[in-house]
RNA sequence: GCGUAGGUGGCGGAGCGGUCAAUCGCAUCACACUGUAAAUGUGACGCCCUAUGGGCUACGUAGGUUCAAAUCCUACCCUACGCA
């Protein structure tokens, strides 16, 4: 019996770089098929893409799908996904996956609940920012940080849970996607500094344990592999065919398997601390383990996020895949690329989708605007999505009125299309060495 | 024809003498949404204006009582149900 002793599980490949520039396009191999970077991660966070089955995933472009360890550890829970074959079984996708950590939901059900703080805020001059009281004991919130890890009241029933980030890859690695996060703490720009600092150091700790256990949990896998006999179920990570699946499974990756992790870089609007986060992550090292790639995580002032993100990555070592995290508004996705993000995920061209707002190459259009109702063009006239090439803004317009479920379908299909290809685009405009004049162009008529 | 219950803003439906241009839901209109507490949320919604205020017209129609009426009285018109 031979089995393939695996090395890596992802192997990223740089093929092309933006000229004086952080930028760069190429591809990351994973067990599930290859990734081609930059690309749009599109969320999944309850292992679904809402609204849409896999193939409208994989028609609307979308190459890997990013689910939630909180979500899904609540809900069906990670040992029930595990026993459905894992997240990609369990979904019926068979390109690549990630899981997110649960590391932004100690912030949203955190700090930010029931706040109207967001991943990003608009604010005009990022001085006004108010630094509140982090500790507010009265603040009503679902996570609550705890000695070494966080109370997370469940929203759906009210139970308490407590997740560390033992805890954290322990699901994850239960959900079985191919690029899974550390746990972290995303904390809000309204942080003050001293809050923003003792936030950073229980990230890097956080970081270390994620580190150490993903590694504890792979010799446990690794070993009870070796064990397999032919006749039994191929552990997670490995490729094995789907005849029953209507997508053609793509053949997994010679010497490639397992989970890879990413560390999360924070510091919130910091520069000292985003550099220091950003040097102690990529530095960080257990029994010669290090991360795989890396996420940049924290919610920003609008005008902050570029600095955060030029700052981290002329730190990180360049031959590890970069993620910014829950970033995706169009001019955001540019910003990115030129500063060297490999992969984003966003939840907007869902969300906006369900809630009848769809991209276009002049900007955002309300569906359910007046304008729509007996507008016959489709919503781009130039646009090969399946919604745009069989559909009218009229007929959208009219399943979002009348609350028809197919409204948000064919709108989220519109919109992951338009931001996953959008993404394409610029990668081929860095192939082409046109990156500056398409974004210009593009950023021009956007508005 | 008799009896009963009603007629309130685009619709449904509160209010039953002053704090009512009138709770609420729906519809409508506009806006928001960035590692999904989200097929969600917020605001506007009689007309006009020199607009965190002011004026006008409104609760079936017409009168009346009262300092004051969507709210009380009278007549009429209309609707639903029941009985002839």
């Amino acid at each position: 019996m031979c089995y393939i002793i695996f090395v890596n599980p992802i192997k990223f490949t740089i093929t092309k770089k933006l000229e004086g520039k952080l930028g760069r396009a190429g591809t990351i191999e994973t067990n599930h098929g290859v990734i081609e970077t930059p690309a749009f991660v599109v969320v999944g966070t309850k292992g679904t893409v809402k609204s849409l089955n896999p193939e409208q995933v994989r028609d609307a472009g979308a190459q890997v799908v990013l689910a939630n360890t909180y979500h899904l550890y609540l809900q069906p829970g990670d040992e029930t996904v595990k026993k459905m074959g894992g997240l990609n079984k369990m979904m019926n996708w068979n390109g690549p996956t990630m899981t997110d950590s649960g590391g932004f939901q100690v912030f949203s059900l955190g700090a930010a609940y029931g706040k109207g703080i967001s991943k990003v805020l608009q604010i005009t001059d990022p001085s006004l920012l108010i630094p509140e009281r982090f500790d507010d004991p009265l603040a009503p919130r679902l996570a609550k940080i705890g000695q070494d890890g966080v109370s997370f009241t469940s929203h759906l029933d009210g139970s308490v849970h407590y997740i560390t980030p033992e805890k954290s890859m322990q699901i994850q690695h239960n959900l079985g996607a191919d690029m899974i996060f550390a746990f972290d703490e995303c904390t809000s720009p309204n942080e003050d500094i001293r809050y923003q600092e003792e936030a950073l150091d229980r990230t890097h700790s956080w970081a270390e344990r994620s580190l150490k256990e993903h590694h504890r949990l792979n010799e446990i896998e690794s070993s009870s592999r070796s064990h397999l006999s032919p006749s039994q179920t191929p552990p997670q990570g490995e490729t094995f065919s789907r005849s029953n699946s209507v997508i053609p499974a793509q053949a997994g990756i010679q010497g490639l398997g397992g989970q890879a992790l990413f560390g999360i870089v924070q510091g919130g609007r910091e520069e000292g601390l985003r550099k220091k986060s950003a040097k102690i992550i990529s530095e960080m090292n257990v029994e010669g383990k290090s991360f795989d790639g890396f996420g940049i995580g924290g919610s920003f002032a609008k005008e902050d996020m570029s600095t955060a993100v030029k700052w981290v990555n002329e730190i990180l070592p360049e031959e590890k895949p970069r993620h910014l995290l829950g970033i995706g508004e169009p001019e955001d996705l540019f910003m990115g690329i030129e500063n060297g993000i490999d992969l984003f995920d966003c939840v907007l061209p869902t969300r906006l989708g369900r809630n009848g707002t769809l991209y276009t190459k002049e900007g955002k259009i309300h569906i359910m605007n007046n304008t729509y109702r007996e507008d016959i063009r489709p919503l781009e006239s130039d646009c090969e999505c399946y919604t745009c090439k069989n559909y009218s803004r009229a007929y959208i317009s009219h399943l979002f009125h009348g609350k028809e479920m197919l409204g948000g379908t064919l709108a989220s299909i519109h919109n992951v299309h338009f931001i996953v290809n959008l993404v394409k685009k610029i990668r081929e405009s860095i192939f082409e060495d046109r990156f500056e004049e398409f974004k210009k162009e593009f950023l021009e008529i956007y508005k």
